[in-house]
DNA sequence: GTCTATAAGAAGATAGAC
DNA sequence: GTCTATCTTCTTATAGAC
């Protein structure tokens, strides 16, 4: 990797353990393994380092937008794969998002990260409820309203059917940010989670 | 309120807005009205500020959970007002304790100083966890047991009860920290969660 | 207990050699 | 592009008068 963009990845992670005002400039270089001033060919100063990240972010989160469009709009609805959903395939779709947005690196710290600043900054405050409120509840709900067309699932108010799909499993997530030693427990109560889910929407509940 | 008093009140609402690196010792006592130096006559230095602040809340939380034991096991138990608890009554515990915790100034700063400090601070995230998921969990988890008993609500499995309960609104409470433009839909969206809820473990669901 | 003046140190950033 | 040396600024904390 070059050492531009090693900068940015180990600056990141720094920031998403002790925030922007605890990272030195030191830290990010002692890590990148060059003295603090040769930082300084790279990025103007530490905060350009900070909004580099945040652009690039920007980015990858576009870009992923665009490929859930592709899978999810359009492709997954002519599919028809939401129609032959079982509580198997449920269970899979909760855990392998909770795992995936756990365990990945860039999501994992960039989330930290945000969790950190948002108080802090605005910008880093609408992207967190842009990632982890609208987003989430708009494409889920995009998923459990054509599972409920589908006549798996039951309900006269997709949105709020959709907050009790989501916010255990994102509650669950925060907890494991928080305490990783919960992991396990986090992983068997989302099973149990989306069981239920599964029991209590299953059946008509107009 | 004396100054040793208000220099911790000072310093929380600025900790819990930008975190305790962002502070400097000259803002706070530019709120308490002094100079900086003045202030390190009621305190040894900025981060006996910090720990005050920690251990005064240790305390207070002490004795609200000691009330919360004697109002919540027993007397609660005795009276038997849980048996005869309808749909508004849990509409009115929903929505109150939601309100209370998103503006009582002393919850609602300290919880967000939880938030920014988690990360870098041990002793912080442990009181976030028990404050914001332990406690809440095992006292909800008590209450909803109890209406179980009494045959309002059904369930064979209480923990994922009380988390389809209380994640919702510990999800809510946490997008309006972050934004209290969205306090509206979140009164909104709170009390639907609660009809659907009671909807939903309102009939057998074994 | 509060002030002004100031010391001490930390952290960001630059200069200039290599 | 990286280094050492250094400057500058900011922040914590102390000294000592009132």
């Amino acid at each position: 990797m070059d050492t531009k963009q090693k900068i940015l990845d180990e600056a990141l992670t720094l920031f998403s353990e002790k925030g922007y005002a605890n990272v030195f400039v030191a830290d990010i270089a002692d890590r990148v393994g060059i003295k603090a001033p040769s930082l300084y060919k790279h990025y103007k100063n530490k905060r350009a380092i900070f909004d580099a990240i945040i652009e690039k972010m920007n980015e990858n989160f576009a870009m992923q937008a665009k490929s859930l469009n592709i899978n999810g709009s359009d492709a997954a609805a002519d599919s028809g794969i939401y129609e032959k959903m079982s509580e198997d395939s449920l269970l899979k779709l909760g855990r392998e998002m909770f795992l995936y947005f756990l365990h990945d690196d860039y999501n994992s710290r960039f989330r930290k990260m945000l969790t950190i600043e948002q108080f802090n900054n605005k910008e880093l405050a609408d992207i967190y409820t842009k990632l982890y409120v609208d987003d989430p509840l708009s494409y889920q709900g995009m998923l459990l309203g054509m599972i409920t067309s589908s006549g798996m699932l039951h309900t006269d108010n997709v949105e709020i059917m959709t907050l009790h799909f989501y916010s255990p499993i994102y509650y669950l997530l925060t907890i494991c940010d928080r305490d990783p030693a919960r992991e396990k427990w986090a992983l068997k109560t989302l099973d149990e989670h989306i069981r239920q889910f599964n029991k209590l929407y299953g059946r008509s509940n107009k």
